[in-house]
This record gives structure tokens, C-alpha cells and sequence, in this order.
DNA sequence: CCGCTATTAGCACTTGGTACTAATATGAGT
DNA sequence: ACTCATATTAGTACCAAGTGCTAATAGCGG
């Protein structure tokens, strides 16, 4: 026996884990015994034949794709709008965005959510941020979810300027005050959206 | 004839694009045609086979696994550091970090290498960000190397406090400053919010 | 009616499997 | 050594989703 079963069936998990895109075939092979053995396996272990494998990866690349790809404008979803006005987005903090150490949720995602939604608010798709003064006023987690609501507070035509406040909560506690100086890139405003 | 066959290929083309899972089959019966015809209309445009289409994307994501793990921690790659000190970052912008309209990196990229580096520079890998205030000075573009050096100004022991700047350039020409107040989290502080 | 393109049909073959049955090995217990 | 159980191997039929190839037919313009 080239090796124990047990031992066999773990190292192929191991090998199937990093590269899914392995067949029986090889497997047999490389393990030294028949492709039945390496089916039997799979299927004592529950791994599926490889285009499903293959097929699973797709799946989630493309859902995450097509997730993304809103999120690629602003980050957070937004649930209300009002041009000019108000905005507001949530943002579900996920194990990617906090610190392993500590699962505390990375400052730059609250700013992302805030600064998008700065941005998203704005009657003006190339809207760019000036300056911002930021408080991180309680930690966010993962698991939670952030909501971020955002004002336009002032406005300075002349100078093609906009003020805007956003105040982001998590069980309605105030976790992030950010102030957002925007700057308008269009020409002068003619009056209505498009 | 159902459709003429550039506006059939054309809107084959189109659904493939936006669902690559579908099948010959699928395909033959939402066009109308035979399977045939839609083989040879995938002949003519060069779109490969349902199972190579999976795999490319499959590959694809993986690929993109990989790459995206060691990022995890350190928007920008730190090339230079001297803990409580200073320390300095670079980031290269790509397509991906800007809006697609204006070719402008988003602000919360230039703000996630900084806030990075503030945190990194910090002795301390439980440091969280307080209070911020940021400066964007000039538009970066895709393409564009930022290097952004942090600097510790000033401490506050007792408070468990640090204030560092960061100032981002390109080509030597300022592009961001921010300055942050940082927590640490470790020393014996037990008044420490979860 | 000829010629041309487009479409359809049919068959053999390919990959990477599943499902199932049956034979053989191997080792442990008594 | 005999027996039983588990492990392994072999072999067959079958499937999905194709490729590759040949051949037939449809539709239309001139």
C-alpha cells in the first residue's frame, strides 16, 4: 500500500483545495492508485468531479462580479436619494474589512461609504472631494451594519463648492461624523437633474 | 427567417456576454434556431465552449485569489519604515481605482494608503484612527505612482494617543495630506469600548 | 434555373465524469 | 489456515455538452 487511506484521502482534499482545476486522472497518478479509488474518495469526502468544482468558482466570481460592479461606484449600498439634499446608504461590514487582530472594521471602508455617498449626493457624476475632517467615534465590527446618512449643508455656486455631512450609525449609535468640501466639476448648473 | 443573422449573432454575442453559463441548447430554442446554427454562429465569433467559457472565469478568479490575499492588510506597499517614527508607502493607481468618467482615483484610495500607513507606522498593530483631516490637493490619474510618507508629530502617552501626517505625492508634486489621531490599544488601558 | 449563402441534420468521437456490478487484495481476528 | 471486512481495482453502460465532418435542404437574387 503506497499509503494509508486516511492520510490519502486527506492530502487529496489538500490538493483538490489548492488546485480545484486537478482531474481524477492526475490524481490517480499522483497518488498511485486507480481513478476508482480517487472517485471513491471524492465521493467519501464529498468533493464534486471537477466541472462542478470549476463551475462553483465561476458562480461566485461572476456573482461577485456583478455584485461589484454597483459597488465599484460607490461603496455601500444607497437606499434613499434626493439630489442636492440627502442620501443614505448601509454597508454590512464583512470578515474582509476589519483587522484580523481585532475585528474591528478598517477606517479607509467607513470613509469609503461616507466619501461615496458625499459624492453619490452631489447633483454632478464628477463630483471630487476637497477636504474632509473625519471622527471614528466608536468601533464597527464585523457582522454589523453601517447606515450613513448624508446632508448638503452648504452650498457655494460661485466657487463650485458644496458642504456635506455625513453621520454614519450602527444600531442608530453614531459610529463615524465625516465633513466632506466637494468640488463640482460640471460647467454652471442649468437648474434640473438629468 | 427569425431575425437576420448579424442582429442574431450580434445579440447572441450579448447574451453569452452577460450569462456565460448558458448552454447551446438554451440558446438554439431562445433564438429559434438549431443547435447547429448556433455552433456555427460561436465558430464564426470565436466564443468557445460553455466549459471553456466557465473555466476562463474560474481561472480567472482564482488567479485574482491569489493576487489579492498579501494586498489584505496594507492598501500600498510600504518600502520604508521606522516603527513611531516615520514610514512611507507606494501605491500605484489603476483602472480600478478611479471613476470611469473622469479617469480621477477615488478619494477613499488615497485615504485608505495613508490611514494605512498612519496605522502601520504606529508601534503598535491595534492602533485605530480617532480623528482625520484630509487634504485632496490635486487629482490623481490612472497610472500615476503615489508615494505617501508619514511622519509621528506628536504623542500624548496618557492618553494613548499619536498624531501622525502623511503627505502623498506624485512626481514630487503634493497630492493629499492628512493628518490623524491615533488610539493605541495596547499598554494596560482597560477603559477599552469592546 | 443557377449559384450562393444560410440553415439544418446526422453521425462518430471526446472529456470527464456518474452509477453500478463484480472481481480481487489485503489485513486482522480467531 | 480460514473467514470476514474493508480497500482497491476493473469493466460496462450512460450522460452532458460539446467538436468535426459530411451532406442535405431552404431561400433568394439575378
Amino acid at each position: 500500500m503506497r499509503k494509508p487511506k486516511k492520510e490519502r484521502q486527506r492530502a487529496l482534499t489538500e490538493s483538490i483545495n489548492d488546485n480545484p482545476f486537478v482531474t481524477d486522472d492526475e490524481l490517480s497518478t499522483k497518488f498511485d492508485v486507480s481513478v476508482q479509488t480517487i472517485r471513491l474518495d471524492r465521493m467519501e469526502l464529498g468533493i464534486p468531479e471537477l466541472r462542478e468544482r470549476i463551475k462553483h468558482v465561476a458562480v461566485k466570481t461572476f456573482e461577485d462580479e456583478v455584485k461589484s460592479l454597483p459597488i465599484d461606484e460607490v461603496i455601500g449600498e444607497i437606499i434613499d436619494i434626493e439630489l442636492d439634499e440627502r442620501a443614505i446608504s448601509i454597508f454590512d461590514v464583512k470578515p474582509e474589512h476589519v483587522f484580523q487582530r481585532n475585528q474591528i472594521a478598517r477606517g479607509h471602508h467607513l470613509f469609503a461609504q461616507a466619501n461615496s455617498l458625499a459624492v453619490a449626493v452631489m447633483n454632478d457624476e464628477l463630483a471630487l472631494t476637497v477636504k474632509s475632517e473625519l471622527q471614528f467615534l466608536r468601533p464597527v465590527t464585523a457582522g454589523q451594519r453601517v447606515v450613513a446618512k448624508a446632508q448638503v449643508v452648504d452650498r457655494n455656486p460661485e466657487k463650485n463648492r458644496a458642504y456635506v455631512k455625513v453621520v454614519s450609525s450602527v444600531d442608530l449609535a453614531t459610529v463615524f461624523i465625516g465633513t466632506f468640501e466637494m468640488y463640482r466639476m460640471t460647467e454652471q448648473s442649468e437648474g434640473d437633474e438629468k
